[in-house]
DNA sequence: AACATTATTATCAATATAGTTAAATATTTC
DNA sequence: GAAATATTTAACTATATTGATAATAATGTT
């Protein structure tokens, strides 16, 4: 089966580190070094699963801009956005499911 | 690092069959083998997507009330819902970021 | 230029995941 | 009760993922 956005996205949100790491991004953007420390794994792990990251589009790199050492790393909206109309296409189906059963009830009564 | 609901969610949704498979039970309850047939694989690997997708709260199995040879398999909205309202937290993010943006801009017009 | 800092890529071992076929289980049908 | 049906579990193989350490790359500091 083919492997799409979403399938990516969701791959990368799988991981409790990659999660945790997009939790912290959301209060501000932050540099590699910072994001292996806070989630207590090693540099080349946390470089790793930013990539994979990356690859997803759920964060975007930029050098540090005094000094290009540092890469920072910032949230990206777009795929959480897909993701959630992808769910909001759940949701749907229960609001149509109340609505049948509503109408359901509605003929049992009369 | 442990293993909450929310990632047990997300890791049974990152698996193409398995999102295949929520999407086939949005329209309605299935079998088993049905779901099989639909995404193309033999029945013991769909059998364990299953198991994947129960153990994570998203999917229930019950027995035919005719026939319990047949397992018919229903979307729960429970994990859905938890996903949503984390994916919530980071709308709240952008929000915010927005409206610092404009703070931000009406201070420099002035 | 030499050294320090920040981060990535390479390599390897351990573990997890997913698929297949064969066997087992439970239930229905004849 | 023997055969058929629906599904799961077992056993095994192939592939992917993840983590750690060592090596490399790029930039900044003295």
């Amino acid at each position: 089966m083919s492997t799409d956005n979403l399938d990516r996205t969701l791959a990368a949100l799988a991981d409790p580190h990659r999660r945790r790491v997009v939790d912290l991004l959301r209060d501000r953007p932050r540099r590699a070094g910072e994001l292996a420390a806070a989630a207590r794994i090693s540099f080349p792990a946390m470089s790793r699963h930013l990539k994979t990251l990356r690859a997803s589009g759920l964060v975007e790199e930029n050098r540090d801009e005094f000094d290009s050492r540092v890469r920072i790393y910032r949230l990206r909206n777009e795929p959480m956005m897909a993701l959630k109309k992808w769910l909001a296409a759940t949701e749907t189906m229960w609001t149509r499911q109340l609505m049948a059963l509503k109408a359901h009830l509605d003929k049992t009564k009369r």
